[in-house]
RNA sequence: GCCGGGAUGGCGGAAUCGGUAGACGCAGCGGAUUCAAAAUCCGCCGUUGGAAACAACGUGGGGGUUCGAGUCCCCCUCCCGGCACCA
C-alpha cells in the first residue's frame, strides 16, 4: 500500500475500473428488491455548480448505500436540454442553440464522471433529441384526441419594441430586458393541458405519499387550492347608456375547473346564465358576509368592463392602463390596488339594493369568475379599497362571544355570528353559508360550488429551442394532429438566431400538407413548455432506446422511483406536472402505478451573493462572485478595480451568474474531498450559503484516514482467530460499544434520516477514539481491524474512491462493489452502568452513575442522597421527583 | 401581497420523541516537532464575574404552556424558496 493519499492517482483508476466493468449498468432482476434512485436531471447551462454537486452526491450516497444493502439499483442521468438560456447564449455569441447545448452536455458529462457517480450511463438521454421528444409529440396527439389538450386565448408579456413574447424572467421592473420598453399584456391563442380534470386526484393522492416531506405536500395542497363556496348571481341593471347585449352561450353551466377556458376566450359567459336575465357571477367562500356587500369588482379583461368602457373614454383608458406590466402573479399582487366605477350597477340578490360595479386591477380573470363581491368590513383587501374610494363599510359578522368595536379600524375577517342580515341574522357563519346557498338556489340566483386555485397548464411557447407542437393548421379541417407515421416533427438545428423564433420564418419548416385532406396547410410553430419534457423523463430511463413505443414493460419494473432528489424550488411546478403526467400515462395504459415518486428528498438551495452593474432601463450585467473582491471595504470587479453593486444572496443560477464552479475544488483536492465536504457542510434539506472554508478539514480527514489504515496494514496481518470478545479490557469494551453504536447511528442517518453530516461526524468521532486506542497486542489490532473495516465501508457511499483503495489494503482480494454494509453486533451495545443527570428545579446540578437495571425507587434515593443535589435543596423537602429513565432526575422543591 | 421554510459560539453545524445546549469540523490561541517553514501531533476555545472551585446569563425579539422549552402555542423582525413563460 502507498504511504501517501494521492487522489489524482486512485480516483481515475477507480473510475476507469467501474466504467470498464460496467459496474453500474442496471438490468431488471427479479431476485433482488429494486431501488430506483433518481436525481433531477440538470439543465446543461455550461458548467456544473455547487448545487449540482450537492444534488448528485446525495443521490449517489443513497444509490451506493442501497447497493451495499443488497438492492438492485438503477441510477440514471440525462439532460433537460431545451430551454431559454440556449437561445440567449445563441443571441449573445452568434452560435446555434443546438451546438451550444451539445457542447455544454459534453463538458458537463465529463465533470459528472469526474465526481465518480454510480450512474448507468448507457441510459443517458437528452430531451432535445428527436428520439426522445417524438414520444412527447405522440402523447400530445393522444391527449389532444381525448380532449385533455385544448386551445384557448391566454395572456402573455408583450415587448412592444422587440415585438416578442417575454418570459416572466425577462421582465425586469415592468420593462423588457433587452429593449427596456414598458411591457404590455397581450392575449394570444395557446394549447392547454387540462390538469384541472385531475385536480381532485392530485390533491387526494398526496395523502398516499408518506415518503414526501410535509412542507411539499402542504405547498401542493395550497397550490391546488380546493375551496368550497357559493356562486352568487347578481342581476344586472340595464345599462344607462346602451342596451345590454349579452353574448349568447349555452355554456353557463361550466364550472370552475373550466373557468380558465372561457376566461381566456374573453367569451361572455361571465355575464350570462341559463336564465334570460343577464347576471354578474361571482364566487365566494364567505357567503355569510353577503349582506355586507357594498360593491362588486371585475377584472379589467371582464366582458362587462369592456362593455361599460364603450361609451366611457376615461374607463377605457383605465382598463388600458391595467394592461401595462407583467402577467406574473407576484407583480399583480404587490402593485397598488386601483379601481374605477363602471357606472353599471347590479341588484343585491336578497335586498334588491343597487350596488356599483368597479373594475379593479387586483381581480384576476383566470380565477373563479373574474369577478368578486366586495365586503370591506370582512376582507382586508376590500377594506383598503373601500377606504381609498370612499365606499361604504357595512359590518354584518361579529365574534361569537363579543361585539365589534365600531367603526371598524380594520376588517374583521374571522367567522362569527351574523347580524343586520335579514332572516339570517343570529346564525353562525357556517350555518348561514349553507342556508344562504339553499335560498339562492331556490331563487335560481346561485348555488354551492367547489373551485380550485389550480389553473389549466398553458404549454405553448413562442420560442424556437423546444419540442415542436405536433399540430397542422388546415384552412378546411382546422387543427389536425400529426399522425404517428409522420412523427417526429423534427426541429431544425442548423439555424441563425436573432430576435424571434427562426422556425416562424422558415417555410421549409411550416409549409406542409394537411394530414387529413392533403390540402395546403401550415404547421404550428410554437414549441412546448420545457416542463413537459421533464414531466416524464423519469419513466423513459427504463427503456431509453425503445424506438417502437414511449414506454414498455420495463417501466413497470422500475417505477415508481424509490427515491427522487432535487431542489426545493421544484416543490410545486415540476413535481405537480410530473405527478399529473404519470396519471395521464397511466390512463393511456403506459404505466400501472398512480404516483411517480415514492420518496422525495428536497435538497436545500446552495445560495451565493450576487453582484451586478446597472446598465440602465432595468438592464443589469451580472458578475460572478469569483470575479469580485473587496478593496478597502468596497466590492470591486477584479478586472478593472471599479465598484460593483452587491445584490442579494440567491440560489446559484445561470441567470444571476452567481454559480460557483466546483471544478477547481475537484482539481485541487479530488472528487472525494469535494463530496465529503459538500455532505459534511449541512444536512441536505437545509439551504446552504456557499463558502469553501472547511474544505481543508475534509481533505485532512481523508489523509488521516489513509495514514491510519496505512500504519495499521504496515504493522502486519491481523489473525482473525485472535479476537477474544470475552477478554476485552474495559477500555476496549467501551471502544467496541462506540463502534457498534456508530454503525447503528450511521445506518439510521443514511437510510431514515437522510442526514449525512452527522453520519460523517460519527465516523470522525470513531476515528478519534481509534487513534487514541492504546496497545499493539493481538486483541487491540483485531479491534482496530474490525473498526477500520467498518469505517471504510460506512464512508464508502460518500467517498467511494478512497474507500475502494482502503478496503483492498485492509482485506486483500476484496472488492468494494461486492462489499456489504457493516452489521451491528447487538451484544456490543449492552451497558451495565449508566450516567444520569441531576436537576433541582430544572437546573443541572450534578450527575450520578447507577446500574443499568436500577429501580426507579433506588434512582430517586440515590439522587436525593447526592451532595450536589442537597446543596441546592436548602434543606427543603422534595415536592416532586421526576425520573426520566436513562436520562435524568429532576427534583422540585 | 399570498404559500412554504429558516434564524443556535468568530464560522458551518449537533442536540432524532419536551429531558446534559454547542457533538463533529473550520478559524483562532498555546505547546511539541523542525535550522526554518509546511505538514503532523497534543492542549485550550459561548458570554460575564472569579486566582480557582464555581456561579449567573445564554439558542433572532416579546409573551405563554410545563417539574423541565433550541424543540410546543401566540405575536413580531429579518433571511431564503415558490407564485404558473428561468429551470
Amino acid at each position: 500500500m502507498e504511504a501517501q493519499y494521492r487522489p489524482e492517482v486512485i480516483e481515475p483508476e477507480a473510475q476507469q475500473h467501474w466504467e470498464e466493468k460496467q459496474i453500474f449498468k442496471a438490468t431488471e432482476d427479479l431476485s433482488k428488491p429494486k431501488y430506483y434512485c433518481l436525481s433531477m436531471f440538470p439543465y446543461p447551462s455550461g458548467k456544473l455548480h455547487m448545487g449540482h454537486v450537492r444534488n448528485y452526491t446525495i443521490g449517489d450516497v443513497l444509490a451506493r448505500y442501497h447497493r451495499m444493502k443488497g438492492f438492485n439499483v438503477l441510477q440514471p442521468m440525462g439532460w433537460d436540454a431545451f430551454g431559454l438560456p440556449a437561445e440567449n447564449a445563441a443571441l449573445a455569441n452568434n452560435v446555434a442553440p443546438a451546438g451550444w447545448t451539445y457542447a455544454n452536455i459534453d463538458y458537463m458529462r465529463g465533470q459528472l464522471k469526474r465526481l465518480g457517480l454510480a450512474v448507468d450511463w448507457s441510459r443517458e438521454l437528452a430531451t432535445c433529441k428527436p428520439d426522445y421528444y417524438r414520444w412527447e409529440q405522440w402523447l400530445f396527439t393522444k391527449l389532444f384526441e381525448k380532449g385533455l389538450i385544448y386551445k384557448k386565448m391566454a395572456t402573455v408579456n408583450w415587448d412592444p419594441v422587440d415585438l416578442t413574447v417575454l418570459a416572466n424572467e425577462q421582465v425586469i421592473e415592468g420593462r423588457g430586458w433587452r429593449s427596456g420598453a414598458l411591457v404590455e399584456k397581450r392575449d394570444i391563442p395557446m394549447y392547454f393541458m387540462r390538469i384541472t380534470a385531475y385536480a381532485d386526484e392530485l390533491l387526494s393522492e398526496l395523502d398516499n405519499l408518506p415518503g414526501w416531506p410535509e412542507r411539499v405536500k402542504i405547498m401542493q395542497r395550497n397550490w391546488i387550492g380546493k375551496s368550497f363556496g357559493v356562486e352568487i348571481h347578481f342581476p344586472l341593471l340595464p345599462s344607462p347608456a346602451l342596451t345590454p347585449s349579452p353574448s349568447p352561450s349555452g355554456r353557463g353551466e361550466l364550472r370552475a375547473a373550466d373557468a380558465g377556458e372561457k376566461a381566456g376566450g374573453a367569451g361572455g359567459e361571465g355575464t350570462t346564465s341559463a336564465s334570460p336575465e343577464p347576471v354578474l357571477k361571482v364566487f365566494t367562500t364567505r357567503a355569510d358576509t353577503l349582506f355586507g356587500v357594498t360593491y362588486v369588482a371585475v377584472a379589467a379583461e371582464h366582458p362587462l368592463a369592456h362593455e361599460a368602457a364603450a361609451g366611457n373614454p376615461e374607463l377605457a383608458a383605465f382598463i388600458h392602463s391595467c394592461k401595462q406590466g407583467s402577467v406574473a402573479e407576484a407583480d399583480m399582487a404587490t402593485m397598488e390596488k386601483k379601481g374605477m366605477d363602471t357606472g353599471r350597477k347590479v341588484y343585491h340578490p336578497f335586498t334588491n339594493e343597487p350596488i356599483p360595479v368597479f373594475v379593479a386591477n387586483y381581480v384576476l380573470m383566470g380565477y373563479g369568475e373574474g369577478a368578486v363581491m366586495a365586503v370591506p368590513a370582512h376582507d382586508e383587501r376590500d377594506f383598503a379599497f373601500a377606504e381609498k374610494y370612499g365606499l361604504p363599510i357595512r359590518p354584518v359578522i361579529k365574534p361569537v362571544d363579543g361585539e365589534l368595536t365600531l367603526p371598524l379600524g380594520e376588517a374583521y375577517v374571522e367567522q362569527g355570528v351574523l347580524f343586520d342580515s335579514g332572516d339570517f341574522s343570529g346564525r353562525a357563519s357556517q350555518d348561514a353559508i349553507e342556508k344562504i346557498a339553499l335560498v339562492l338556489k331556490n331563487l335560481k340566483l346561485g348555488e354551492k360550488r367547489t373551485t380550485y386555485r389550480l389553473r389549466d397548464w398553458g404549454i405553448s411557447r413562442q420560442r424556437y429551442w423546444g419540442c415542436p407542437i405536433p399540430i397542422v393548421h388546415c384552412p378546411t379541417c382546422g387543427d389536425v394532429t400529426v399522425p404517428d407515421t409522420q412523427l417526429p416533427v423534427v426541429l431544425p438545428e442548423d439555424v441563425k438566431i436573432d430576435i424571434g423564433s427562426p422556425i416562424k420564418k422558415m417555410p421549409s419548416f411550416y409549409e406542409t400538407a394537411c394530414p387529413k385532406c392533403g390540402g395546403k396547410a401550415e404547421r404550428e410553430t410554437d414549441t412546448m413548455d420545457t416542463f413537459v419534457e421533464s414531466s416524464w423523463y423519469y419513466a423513459r430511463y427504463a427503456c431509453p432506446e425503445n424506438a417502437e413505443a414511449m414506454l414498455d414493460e420495463r417501466a413497470n419494473y422500475w417505477l415508481p422511483v424509490d427515491q427522487y432528489i432535487g431542489g426545493i424550488e421544484h416543490a410545486i411546478l415540476h413535481l405537480l406536472y410530473a405527478r399529473f403526467f404519470h396519471k395521464l400515462m397511466r390512463d393511456v395504459g403506459l404505466v400501472n402505478s398512480n404516483e411517480p415518486f415514492a420518496n422525495l428528498l428536497t435538497q436545500g438551495m446552495v445560495i451565493a451573493d450576487t453582484y451586478y452593474r446597472d446598465l440602465g432601463e432595468g438592464k443589469k450585467q451580472w458578475i460572478n462572485p469569483a470575479d469580485v473582491e473587496e478593496r478597502e471595504g468596497v466590492t470591486v470587479l477584479k478586472a478593472d478595480g471599479q465598484p460593483v453593486t452587491v445584490g442579494g444572496t440567491e440560489k446559484m443560477a445561470k441567470s444571476k451568474n452567481n454559480g460557483v464552479d466546483p471544478q477547481s475544488l475537484i482539481d485541487q483536492y479530488g472528487a472525494d474531498t469535494a463530496r465529503l465536504f459538500m455532505m459534511f457542510a449541512a444536512p441536505p434539506e437545509q439551504s446552504l450559503e456557499w463558502s469553501d472554508a472547511g474544505v481543508e478539514g475534509a481533505n485532512r480527514f481523508l489523509r488521516r484516514l489513509w495514514k491510519t489504515v496505512y500504519e495499521h496494514v504496515e504493522a502486519g496481518e491481523v489473525g482473525s482467530d485472535g479476537f477474544d470478545l470475552s477478554g476485552l479490557t474495559p477500555a476496549q469494551h467501551d471502544f467496541r460499544r462506540l463502534l457498534h453504536t456508530v454503525i447503528t447511528k450511521v445506518s439510521d442517518d443514511i437510510e431514515r434520516r437522510k442526514q449525512f453530516n452527522t453520519a460523517i461526524a460519527a465516523n470522525m468521532e470513531l476515528m478519534n477514539a481509534l487513534v487514541k486506542l492504546e496497545g499493539n497486542d493481538a486483541q487491540t489490532r483485531a479491534l482496530k481491524q474490525e473498526a477500520l473495516e467498518a469505517i471504510v465501508l460506512m464512508l464508502a457511499p460518500i467517498v467511494p474512491h478512497i474507500c475502494r483503495s482502503l478496503i483492498k489494503a485492509l482485506k486483500p482480494g476484496t472488492c468494494l462493489m461486492g462489499a456489504a454494509w457493516p452489521v451491528v453486533d447487538e451484544s456490543a451495545l449492552v451497558r451495565d452502568e449508566i450516567e444520569l443527570m441531576l436537576q433541582v428545579n430544572g437546573k443541572l446540578r450534578g450527575k450520578i452513575k447507577v446500574a443499568a437495571d436500577a429501580s426507579k425507587d433506588s434512582i430517586e434515593q440515590a439522587a436525593l442522597d447526592s451532595p450536589d443535589v442537597q446543596k441546592f435543596m436548602d434543606g427543603k423537602p422534595a415536592r416532586k421527583v421526576v425520573v426520566v429513565p436513562g436520562r435524568l432526575v429532576n427534583i422540585v422543591v
